[in-house]
Parts: C-alpha cells; sequence; structure tokens
DNA sequence: TGGAAAATAGTACGGTCGTTCGTTCTTTTC
DNA sequence: GAAAAGAACGAACGACCGTACTATTTTCCA
C-alpha cells in the first residue's frame, strides 16, 4: 500500500506548489491562479512551475484533485469512527461546518468553483461537478444507513425523501460560507448548526423521544 | 416625480452599455466583465464604452446598482400586491426563485459576487453587501408581518427566530442557484419549493389546520 | 564519480488588460 | 447656423497573462 520509493525532487516541489496553489484559489478562486504568482510564492521561475503541469488548466483540476483529498481526510474520514446513522451523520455535518469557515482556510472551492464555472463549461468544469456528485453519494449512503438504522423515517417515496434532505444540508453550508464569509455574520455558524438541528427533527423516526443510547451524548441536536 | 429632460445621448447609450454589462456580469461574474468584450458588445471603441465610467470598479459598481434596481422591479413589487403576511412572504419566495433559475437569466450577481469577493475587501465588495443586506431586511419586514398577521409562530427568541428564518430562505436559493446552474438538477427548483414548504410549515402558527382564507389558494404549500 | 536524466532558469512571443491622451465627429444651445 | 459642449474614436502605454523554446544547473543511479 504505502510507496516505498523515496520520492524524487521533482515530485517534492510539485506537491509544494500544489499546495500553495491549493491555498492561492482558496483565496481567490480557481481562476485567480497565476503562473506568475505562484512562482513568486514558490520563489521559482514561471517556466520551473509551469514545467510541473501541463498547462493551466491541468494545474486547476490538480488543485481540485488536491482539495478533495484534503476534504476526504478532514471531513470524511473522521467521521467514520461515529457510529453508523445518525450519529454519523451529525459528525459528518459537523466536520464540514468546520471545514467550511475556520479561520485558517479561505473559504470551500467547490463553492466558489460552483459560481466560477456554471456557465464556463470545459475540462475544470467537469472534474468539478464530478467531485460534488460523488461527495454527495457520500452523504446519500449515510442517510440511507440513518434509515436502516433506524433513525430517521423515511416517507413514501425514499428517494425524494434522501435529495431533498441532501439538498437541505448542502444548502445550510452554502449560506454559512455566504453569511461567514461575505457578510461576516457572527453568529453564522449558530445558525447553521440550529438549521441542521430543524432538519433533522423533522424527519426523525420517533419524533421527540428519540433514545439517547443509539445517538452520541454530544448530538447536535442537544445544542 | 418623473424627469421631463429627453435623456441626452450620453445617458442613452450609458444605459445601453450597462444594460450589456448586467448580461455579461450574469454569465461571467462582475470580475468577468472586461471594457474590451463589453466594446465589441456595444461595437463601440473601448475608449467610447470607458469614458461613460470613470473607472472598470466604478462600472461594476453600476452593474450591481442596475441589477438590484431590476431585482426590485421583478421581485419586491410584484410580490406586494400579495396581501400582508404569509401570502406576500410566499410571493416573494416565488418570486425570488423564478428570478434566480429563468431560462432567459445567467445566474444571479449577488450570488456569484458573493463568491468573487468574500476575500477580495474594496468598494466594490462594499456595494455588495450593503445591497444584499438591504435585500435581507425586506424579507425580515415581511417575517415580521406574517408574525403580526397570526401566520406565523414567533418563539420565544423572536429575532433569532426571524434571522434563521431569513438564514434558512437564502439557504434554498442558494442551493437551488448551486445545483440548478452547476449540477443541472432538472428537478431543483421543485426541491426549493418543498424546502420553502417545510420551513414554512415548521412555523405556522396554526399548524396543520392553517385557514385556508387567509392564505392564498395558490399557496406554495399546497403543491 | 561520471554521465544520463531530470529539474529549473532564462528569454521571448503574441495576447489581453485597464487606462491615458489628443483628435475628430456629433449633438445641443443660443 | 455658428459656437460651445459633449460623445466617440484611435493609437499607445505599461503590466501581466499562458506558453514555447533553449540553456543551465541539479539530482540520481550505475
Amino acid at each position: 500500500m504505502s510507496d516505498p520509493k523515496p520520492l524524487r525532487k521533482g515530485e517534492q516541489t510539485r506537491a509544494a506548489i500544489l499546495h500553495s496553489a491549493v491555498g492561492l484559489a482558496a483565496q481567490q478562486g480557481l481562476e485567480g491562479i497565476t503562473i506568475g504568482t505562484l512562482a513568486d510564492l514558490m520563489q521559482m521561475s514561471k517556466s520551473g512551475v509551469f514545467a510541473h503541469f501541463g498547462s493551466r488548466e491541468d494545474l486547476q483540476i490538480a488543485v481540485l484533485k488536491e482539495y478533495e483529498r484534503r476534504f476526504v481526510d478532514d471531513v470524511l474520514k473522521p467521521s467514520l469512527s461515529a457510529s453508523r446513522g445518525l450519529p454519523r451523520l451529525e459528525a459528518i455535518f459537523e466536520h464540514w461546518l468546520e471545514n467550511t469557515v475556520v479561520e485558517a482556510t479561505h473559504g470551500c472551492i467547490w463553492i466558489s468553483g460552483a459560481a466560477e464555472y456554471d456557465d464556463r463549461p470545459g475540462p475544470v468544469r467537469e472534474a468539478l461537478v464530478a467531485i460534488v456528485k460523488a461527495w454527495q453519494r457520500e452523504i446519500n449512503k449515510a442517510i440511507h444507513q440513518a434509515i436502516d438504522e433506524g433513525h430517521l423515517h423515511p416517507t413514501e417515496d425514499a428517494f425524494e425523501m434522501t435529495s431533498d434532505l441532501i439538498f437541505d444540508l448542502y444548502s445550510v453550508i452554502l449560506a454559512l460560507h455566504h453569511d461567514a464569509r461575505l457578510l461576516n455574520t457572527p453568529d453564522a455558524v449558530a445558525r447553521a448548526r440550529r438549521s441542521f438541528g430543524r432538519l433533522v427533527k423533522a424527519r426523525l423516526a420517533t419524533p421527540f423521544n428519540f433514545s439517547s443510547t443509539s445517538v452520541s451524548k454530544t448530538s447536535i441536536l442537544q445544542q
């Protein structure tokens, strides 16, 4: 599984450039990425930076994939230690929320990318769409598990219920990103948590007396 | 009230440029506005276009204000004919929704602008923030009227209830914009309408038997 | 440790950008 | 209808863009 090769120099710098590029994209957007500024940041020549990626477009796609890798590490993987069902769904949302607005971070490039590429066809847009859809499939899985575990109540149309919930969860994150970053609303995080609580509450399998044994003590619902 | 002056030539072209610029911004974003492309669009020289606005930045701000003017005309004003309270709130949401994803339109520049300027200080960002906040104040007013009319139920903390509802309504529009434009989800509009229905239903003053006399027959809740 | 291979630098090219400036054409006013 | 004011043009600027090419330096392995 682990690669024994001692990581050649080129791959090292490539990774370092990619690291800077992700940071740059989080501030300026994917379209804000520039070979020149990246070269300044790395204290390298433009051509030195350029050589590691075939083109600016390939660089942008590489940034998207690197961001996804981090997202999986920071949001999805830690949530898998929570038990299947509602606790895991809550963990996913909480990590997602923190990843979206935490101080160090400068915005989610999926969200800014959505605005940048929704009217601009091409490989970057396609990569972005594929990544977002993959993430929504992960949420979908977690919701279905919560139904299977008897935590959430499926309506007659289970597909509609699930996709509506994904829509609603995503919408809360989008609004959090909007309010926290554009409007600087101080309690945007609290609002997002309350919204999540309402969304789940309305879909609980056993309303108003959901047993605390099957849900973690630190459930978001109890806040 | 009406201006008797017969609208000088310069003001005419300025308005025409602004019209094109709003369309351009809706596709490419405010940062996608370029004096050159605008000049091509208008079949004018770059300097001819430029002369009507002191700078690109002033042009961007002018575009924001023009878009706001249209938004008020297309979303707010038509909703004022619905009766105060929940019917008007529903009308506002419905017009807002249609204005966000209707075919002819190419995205909402407040939403794309939020992603473009959330990390970029300056006059354009300030103008955008002021406009968004003004719109949220309008929603706030409509919600308070719905409470006063006895349609919506205020919790103990009325301020929190109101700002949470604004957050939730805005979030639905953001997710609609995201799903309809980036992901091309075919039934995004239907999902958004259902989400709105749930948001209102959970806050109704008289749950589950809300009299149809005080709410318009075509209430979104009945869909 | 020498020589092939990889990584980085340097330079240049054709574009586009916002903006400036002086000129010319058009509209308005008396 | 002439004079004043306004509107549009055309060319040029400095800056930055992505990319192509060649030269130089560094890294790696036999």
